[in-house]
DNA sequence: ACGGGCAAATTGTCAGACATTTAAATGTAA
DNA sequence: TTACATTTAAATGTCTGACAATTTGCCCGT
C-alpha cells in the first residue's frame, strides 16, 4: 500500500485511492480495521490532518466507518443494500439533472428496465407487494392530491413493481431509473383526466400481475410509456414555447 | 444553509450533507464557486481542517471540484457520464461481493436488463458498436486468451450490446450490472468447449441485431443466460464441496 | 463477586503557520 | 503600443501541536 511520491494530485486523494484499492481486491475485509490515524500519517510519511481527509471521502462512500474511543478506529463497513441504493439515486438525480438529459430519454430507459421486470414480477409477485400497489393506486384516486404527491405515489406503485420481481440486485439497480425520474415527472401538471387515465393503467398493471400474465402487464406498461410520453412532451413543447 | 448545534453526529459529515442538500435542491447551481474555506469556517463557526473534511467527502462524491490559486477555491461540479459510472460500478461491485449475492441473482439481473436493450438496439445498432461486438468475438476466439482477459472480452461484448441501443441513461444503469458480474465471472474457468459454445451465441446476438431481428436477439440472450447459470453453478457446486 | 473510578487509546476539533499554485495586476522594454 | 517579465494577492494543500470527547479494559475497594 503505498503512493506515487511525484504524483502532483493531493496526498490525500492519493492515499484514499490506495486504501479503496485494497478494499475493492479484498485484500482489507469487511469489519477488518484499518491502522489508526496516527499510524497511516507515519506510513505513508504525511500529516494525520491529511490522512483524515482521505479517510472522510472514503467514508463519504460507505466505504469504512469509524469509531471513537479505545479500540475503535476506521473500519471496512459492509455496504447495505439502503446505503447502495442511496448513493446509487442521488448519483442517478444529478448526473440527470446536470447533464439535459431529455424527457423522451429518461422515460425511454426507464419503461425498457421495467419491462424488463415484469417477467419477473408475474412470476413471483407477493401478496406483499401487490397491496402495495393497490394502496397506491387507491391513493392516486383521491382527488386532494397535489401534483407532488401523486408523483410520489406513482414512484412508489413502480417501485412495488420492481420489487415484485423479488431479485434485490434488479431493485437496487432499478431504484436510480425510477427515481432519478421523479424531478422531471415533478414538472408535469396532472389534470384529473390524465390521472384516470394513469389509474387505469396503473390498475390493469396490477391486475394483469395478480393474474401473473406477463404479456398483458407488459403491454400496459408500454401504453403507460407511451402516455407518460406525451404527458412529457406536452410540458417541453410549452416550457420551449414560453422561452422562446 | 445550517447545521444542528446539538446534533452528536460529526461536524464534518453535517457540513457535507447541508452543502450536498443546496446542490441536490438546484440553490447552488453547476459550475457555481462555494465560499473559501475560511468563509465556510467562519459561517459554519467551525475550523478550516473541519471545513475541509466535509469538503474533501464532497469531493469523493464528485459533487465538487477544486481548485488551487487567486481565484480557485470549490465548485458545483457538473457530474459527467464517465464519473457516474465509476461510482456506480463500485458501488455494484461492492454490494455484490460484501452481501455474498448469489450467482442466480446475479445473473438473472444482469440477463434481465440486457433483455430490456435488445429492442432498441435491433432498432438503432450503429457500424461502431456492431464492429466493436465483432471485434470481441474475433478476441473471443484466440486460444492462447486467459481465463481473466476472456471475461473482460465478455465484458466489453456485452457493453458493447448496451451501448447499441442509443440510450446513455440505459448505459450508464446497466454498467453496474454488467462490471459487477465480472468478479463471479472470473472466478469460472473456462474450457474451449464452453468457450465456443458462448462464441457462437456471441455471433447469434450480433447477427440478430445486425439484422435488426430483436426476437432472436433475445432468445439468443435468453440461452447465454442459461448457460451462464450452468456454468455458475458447476463452479458453486464444487466451491461447496470442497468446503464440506 | 460486583460496582466505581481511573488510565489508555483513538477519533474529533481547534489554532496557527507555512508552502504551493494560479491568475490578475503591474511594471518594463522593444 | 505591444509583448513579456515580475509582483502580488487569494486560495487551497500541508504540517505541527495541542486539547476535547468517547469508549474500553483494568484495578481497586467494598
Amino acid at each position: 500500500m503505498k503512493i506515487d511520491p511525484d504524483n502532483r494530485a493531493d496526498l490525500s486523494a492519493q492515499i484514499a485511492e490506495a486504501i479503496r484499492e485494497e478494499i475493492v481486491a479484498g485484500r482489507l475485509i469487511v469489519d477488518e480495521r484499518l491502522p489508526s490515524e496516527a499510524e497511516l500519517a507515519d506510513h505513508f510519511a504525511v500529516s494525520r490532518p491529511t490522512v483524515r481527509e482521505a479517510l472522510k471521502r472514503l467514508a463519504a462512500q460507505s466505504l469504512i466507518r469509524t469509531a471513537r474511543g479505545a479500540f475503535g478506529g476506521a473500519f471496512v463497513n459492509r455496504l447495505s443494500y439502503p446505503e447502495a441504493y442511496g448513493q446509487h439515486i442521488t448519483t442517478s438525480t444529478l448526473l440527470l439533472s446536470m447533464n439535459s438529459v431529455s424527457f423522451d430519454v429518461a422515460c425511454e430507459a426507464r419503461y425498457a428496465l421495467e419491462r424488463a421486470c415484469t417477467p419477473l414480477a408475474a412470476l413471483r409477485r407477493s401478496p406483499d407487494t401487490l397491496a402495495t400497489m393497490r394502496a397506491e393506486i387507491h391513493r392516486q384516486e383521491q382527488p386532494g392530491l397535489t401534483d407532488e404527491a401523486f408523483c410520489a405515489s406513482d414512484v412508489a406503485f413502480h417501485r412495488a413493481l420492481v420489487d415484485s420481481a423479488g431479485n434485490p440486485v434488479l431493485s437496487y439497480q432499478l431504484a436510480g431509473a425510477v427515481e432519478a425520474m421523479q424531478p422531471l415527472m415533478n414538472m408535469i401538471t396532472f389534470t384529473a383526466r390524465s390521472r384516470g387515465a394513469i389509474v387505469g393503467l396503473h390498475t390493469r398493471i396490477a391486475d394483469a400481475l395478480e393474474g401473473q400474465a406477463a404479456e398483458a402487464a407488459q403491454a400496459a406498461l408500454s401504453e403507460l410509456e407511451a402516455y407518460t410520453l406525451t404527458l412529457g412532451r406536452d410540458v417541453m413543447a410549452a416550457r420551449a414555447q414560453s422561452k422562446g
